[in-house]
DNA sequence: GATGAATGAGTGTTCATTCAT
DNA sequence: CATGAATGAACACTCATTCAT
């Protein structure tokens, strides 16, 4: 159950960044450092000043470098912000659990380990989700891209929701598609809170297992690793 | 289980603005017609720019009074952004179901119903939701106002979980609190999905009877509206 | 023959400005007056500068605005440019002589008189001609009205060649269209090379008998004021 | 005949490159093939962006080199318009009549062929001149030069008309000088208006016979080729 | 109370030119 | 010779807010 919560930022990375938009690396080495430092510095500003209120001059100013070296690197703001996300998207996307090689037997198991794996890439990118967050809500593009990202997990989830009914092991009285869209905003939404927002009380064990706990109740999986009766 | 998934929007209302942002209204009858017509186009162009990319002058031109009159019943942009969210919220606000009298014996009637009027509410407002978001992503008073929000909630939810435990419907082993969190955000980011960014492929009824039928697999309440064995 | 060698930019003057370009008026005293500031500075600032080169700051400092203040009344630099121009108008354009109560048993006359008055308005405005050839060369709408101004005139004066020929002053084997448009550009070119490029060896007298004299010869008109043999 | 119409473009060329403003030609096979590509190239952008709005960038990528390498080459973007304008030069300029050889019993004949071959060269090359009008415009060198060729050319044309005065063909009582000036203009302004402007409705042919019918009739020689009276 | 003119700091972006490699 | 990264001054334009009338 590697992504089953995937309606959050942090699984949704794979395809958050449209490598369309970013232009060809440097071929000098000088150059490759320059523009790691640019966007090193752009991540940095991102998160202390949000996209909006970011000046290009701080930036630059934080690389080294002119202005107008940006421009030999990036033609606009929002391409050096994509670089940025494209940049941390590894990191934000835990190792992921193969889904094929799933032992069943022990859904409980895999989906808490899934789920705390990625609560620690959240952690260490809350100020990047939050970001992400509002230029959703100002450039048009990266909130298409966001639709399309949380359709293409919903779709994920419900085949691996699937897999567990034709397996005996959830209720296949439920609609795979739906429920996985009810379901994946859960732990993204708590992870949001305490990580982006800063909201006290929360602690990442009690969120990881709280979610685990409801997906485990609502897909009707018996907790003890059995199957359905 | 009136405000169950209180997390979203539109049932965390009523606190959503903080009054003492606005100051008194006008005391002519001139000068409440200017200001409902100013509240008015505003909330027009906020749905249509954003609050970002909105400007005062086409605020001020279709409500057919200068820029200067606009100071004389606005402070600031951020302040007739409170007051048009506060002319909004009472329809916002369903009708909601009373607390006191729920016959628990009906529990997954009560819960639908509950969430198809949130549904219909969100629904008439998708705009402004959108609309809010990114203004809590800017503004640092609307972020603040906005987890106070969702902990407030979130208790108020988790009294009404604990209810039901207490009566014996709800799986008495549950943390209270921590599973509100994490049921409280399921039907809103559904709506917010399907109402907000428009996004196709989902029913109103389907999403309201997902939720509603997750939730109670989550709580454990049997869907015969019998007590828990 | 009040406006003959219309190809010019002086006389075209009328159909320069593309009044749709240029925003209403202001309404109070103080706005006319900030306005008419603006407009004056511009004019100088553009003379002085070129259009390219000059810069809006230079002009607003003239003025004793603030750059705010600028577009308050025009749009861009653009606007400003038609409304220096338009402002000029009226003092680009000569009085103009009545082309039905010609006397044409004094063409020779009438056309000194015309090209005498055209000549001393081109001086009063030669850097604007200079800087309405380098705003043509630029800017696509400046361009195409132009064309169409060269057009509309070469009608007006193939008219009036026309009326020659047929009141048996003019050779009627020429044509007219044709004619008018080789002698459209005479006079305004050497004005435009004696008073924008300040060229110099051609006094003002000069240019004005010799253009009259070959709009004689080359129309066949006798130089006695009688009608061809 | 040839150069009588000699203010404009076409046949002013001869002197249209101050060959002192080019540095010297680079040595190697390699270095002349790269120079002469930036040439070609520069050419291309120029027409089709005009001077102020071409960047050196493409110029390079079009020649494929660095921008680096144009500077091997040139010192500026003035001096490669300099050196498109040169290469041009002898495709600009038509063969020319020798002056010396006219057989003045047919001046109608020799100007008609003249200013054919002068609208086939300005036919070739009108957006180049064009662009030599706008850069004439900004660059005060270019303005001067422009200013000293209509001198040194209505100077040649008045000469001519001095010739056919003195030959008896041409009204001895006009100004040589005056009159040059004020014939030259005349073909190259339609020119300007037909193939630079793409002004249509005037056909090649009718504007080589126009102009050649007014010189003639302007001058005074008569059009059967006799002498006059 | 209403008006609308005035403000001016703020910022993304351009591009000819230089220079270290 | 060639490269292409680095430079940085320059500038038009925005818009929330103030204030004189």
């Amino acid at each position: 159950m590697s992504e089953a919560e995937a309606e959050d930022v942090v699984r949704e990375l794979p395809t958050l960044v449209d490598t369309s938009r970013v232009r060809e690396m440097p071929t000098t080495a000088r150059g490759v450092r320059t523009r790691a430092a640019l966007v090193a510095t752009a991540r940095q500003v991102f998160e202390r000043d949000g996209f909006i209120n970011s000046r290009l001059a701080d930036i630059t100013a934080g690389a080294n470098c002119s202005i107008g070296t940006f421009y030999t690197y990036f033609d606009s703001k929002e391409e050096i912000f994509t670089a940025v996300m494209q940049a941390a998207a590894d990191d934000m996307l835990h190792p992921g659990l193969s889904r094929v090689d799933d032992d069943l037997s022990n859904v409980a198991g895999i989906l808490e380990a899934s789920n705390r794996a990625y609560v620690e890439a959240y952690k260490r990118n809350a100020k990047l989700n939050l970001l992400l967050e509002q230029v959703a809500t100002i450039d048009p593009d990266f909130r298409k891209l966001r639709l399309e990202r949380g359709k293409a997990f919903a779709e994920r989830n419900a085949r691996w929701i699937k897999r567990l009914q034709d397996a005996g092991y959830a209720n296949p009285e439920l609609d795979p598609y739906m429920t996985a869209r009810a379901l994946s905003p859960i732990l993204g939404r708590m992870a949001y809170h305490v990580f982006a927002l800063e909201e006290p009380g929360m602690s990442e064990d009690a969120i990881v297992r709280t979610a685990t706990r409801v997906w485990m109740d609502a897909l009707g999986v018996p907790l003890d690793g059995s199957k359905r009766a």
